[in-house]
Order: C-alpha cells, then sequence, then structure tokens
DNA sequence: AAAAGAAATGTTATAACATAGCTTTTCCGG
DNA sequence: CCGGAAAAGCTATGTTATAACATTTCTTTT
C-alpha cells in the first residue's frame, strides 16, 4: 500500500466508500460494475498516487490470465464515463475521484515527490477560467487543472513521505 | 495553411514576429537556433492549431532525407525550455507561444472544431489557483490549465471555420 | 429451459507517442 | 587548421492507446 498511510489515514476507509459509492452509482443507472470492473477500480484506489494503464494490466496479469492493452482500456473507459475515475494529463495516468456523482470539472495537485493527488474543488478557478473564455468568445467544454508541486506532507521534509518516488 | 485566415488575420505577420522574438531570445542568451530548430519552430507555427510530433517528423521529411523521432523532440525540447512553444497535454501536441521571454503558465483554449489554440492570461485563474493550493498546504510549481470548447468563430457556425476537422 | 439478442471480454495486430545510448557531423574559439 | 563542445544522426526499444473481429457471458423472451 504505497503512500497510503500519509497523515495518518486509514486507506481502508477511503477503498471501501469509493467501492461503495461506485456500487450505488452503477445500480442506480443500471451500470454493470462486474468483476473486471471492480478490480480495476480497487487497483486506481490501492493509493492516492495515480496509476499507468500498464500497471493495471500487470495487476491483472497477476490474477488473470493473460490480460491484453484493451481490457484495461475499456475497463478504465467505463469508469472515467460515470466519474469514477479521472485522468491526469499531465502524467497519462489514472486517479480515483472522491466524490462520483457530483459530475465536475477536474482539479488536481499533484505532489512531485511522492505522487500524492488531491482533487480540489475551488470554485474561483472554473469561476476565473469561464471570465477568460466569455472574455474571448469561447464556449467552454472540459477544463483540464493539473497543478504540479510539492504537498504539505512533503515539503520541508527530506524526502517523500512513504510514497513511492517518481 | 490549414485554419489560418480565421478572422481575416494575416498569419504571415503571426510567423515573423514568432521567428523574429525567437531570434532575438536565443541570441540574447546565446543559445543556438539552428535551421532544424528555425524549421521545427516555422511548422509549428504553420496555423494556430497544435501540431504534433510526428506531424512535424513528417514535414522535415519532406525536405531532408528520412529523420528519426529523436531529432524532432530535441528540436521540441529545445523550443520547450526557451518557451518558444508549449506542449498541450490533453493533446500531447506542440503550439507556438505568442510571448516567449514572458515566462508564464501557459492557460490555453483548445477548440474542438477548428483545433484553434489561444493562450488565455487571466491572472485570476492562477490567483485562484494559488488560493486553493495554499489552503491544502500545496506549493504550487507548473500549472497546466486547458480548456476544450468552441470558439467564437465556430460556435453558431454549421461547421469549422476554414480549419483541420480535429 | 432453450433461443435470441445484447453486453462484456478476449485476441490479434498495429498505431501513436517518446526516449536511451551511442556515433558522426558541425560549429566556433583559439 | 586544430581541438573541444554542441548539435544532429542512427539504432533500438519503451510506453501509451486503439481498431477490428471472435468468443463468452448475461439477460430477456418465449
Amino acid at each position: 500500500m504505497q503512500g497510503a498511510m500519509k497523515g495518518r489515514h486509514n486507506h481502508r476507509r477511503c477503498i471501501e466508500r469509493a467501492m461503495d459509492s461506485a456500487e450505488l452509482l452503477c445500480s442506480s443507472e443500471g451500470a454493470r460494475l462486474t468483476s473486471l470492473r471492480r478490480e480495476v477500480l480497487e487497483f486506481v484506489w490501492r493509493g492516492h498516487q495515480a496509476v499507468k494503464a500498464y500497471e493495471i494490466l500487470a495487476h491483472l496479469s497477476a490474477e488473470r490470465r493473460s490480460p491484453k492493452p484493451p481490457t484495461v482500456y475499456r475497463a478504465l473507459q467505463f469508469l472515467l464515463e460515470r466519474g469514477l475515475v479521472h485522468r491526469l494529463e499531465s502524467l497519462s495516468a489514472f486517479v480515483g475521484c472522491p466524490e462520483p456523482g457530483a459530475r465536475h470539472a477536474g482539479q488536481f495537485l499533484i505532489c512531485e515527490k511522492c505522487g500524492w493527488v488531491s482533487e480540489l474543488k475551488t470554485p474561483g478557478i472554473h469561476d476565473a477560467i469561464a471570465e477568460g473564455a466569455e472574455r474571448a468568445g469561447f464556449r467552454v467544454g472540459r477544463e483540464t487543472v493539473e497543478v504540479m508541486g510539492v504537498c504539505q506532507a512533503c515539503d520541508g521534509s527530506a524526502g517523500p513521505v512513504g510514497g513511492r518516488v517518481p
């Protein structure tokens, strides 16, 4: 469980909460959270670090017999469409969404030291974007906001806090 | 010259301005804007659409004998390091920077219909990000802000305005 | 329970994006 | 012109992602 216990948080809770809301969300819209999709979602939630598609593939390889890339990408697409995971464009990687259901523009803080990803929900960011776009006569669709930097736990400390070093 | 004449703008001016400031910026810091780098930069500036690395490669192939990917990526890295081009993470593509020298966080509006990319400089966006980050105790490094949507010229019109359709 | 249809998954192949490591060429100052 | 440094070339390979088609599994209907 890499980097999961940062700030003493009990990550099992995160996983449970994530899986429960996924279950709920899917059944509410008649979507099937199959065992494959569930396994992928659980793996994405193994920590708060972003996960690469081929890491998921490797993980599945341990459990199933030789899954292929489309298997992973299809599961990810299913999860992305329902807001259960987000894609981080600047990393080509995926991270679990702590608040699926509330369809929101993702705003992410990504720690360069420990890989920890936090989701920001600062309305002011969207507002400022909307304002800038409006001045340009631009109709906003999807917003990508990704901020690389150093998280509180890593800042000042010698190295990363119990996380993988990217 | 794809999508270049949108809004009646004379794109030759853009190119000239871009190449001139590149020349200046490089000579000011003793960097060599070689013919390869110049060619790549000119090609990136062929319009206001983002350009893929392998499109550059194909373009160079017409002029030189069989360039290889590293040739292109090295030239791009040189240009990126000096702020002469930006990388659009959500497209894995590159676009010329209209204001190199002023080292800034890139904020981009990307039209889904015609591919046109405009750079936004809305201080409020950075401010809102800084505020959100500070509340999280996060030290900001690089900011990525990319907004997909529909530009003024395409909005309301039947199709894209003289640009490639992505 | 069997058949029909839809959804999911498996399989094969390949496209698209990017870099490591080493060699050769070009540029520039002395 | 020579020597060192920077740039560009070359080979190979790593990484990310999708198209197209076959098979399996699930669900609904009969």
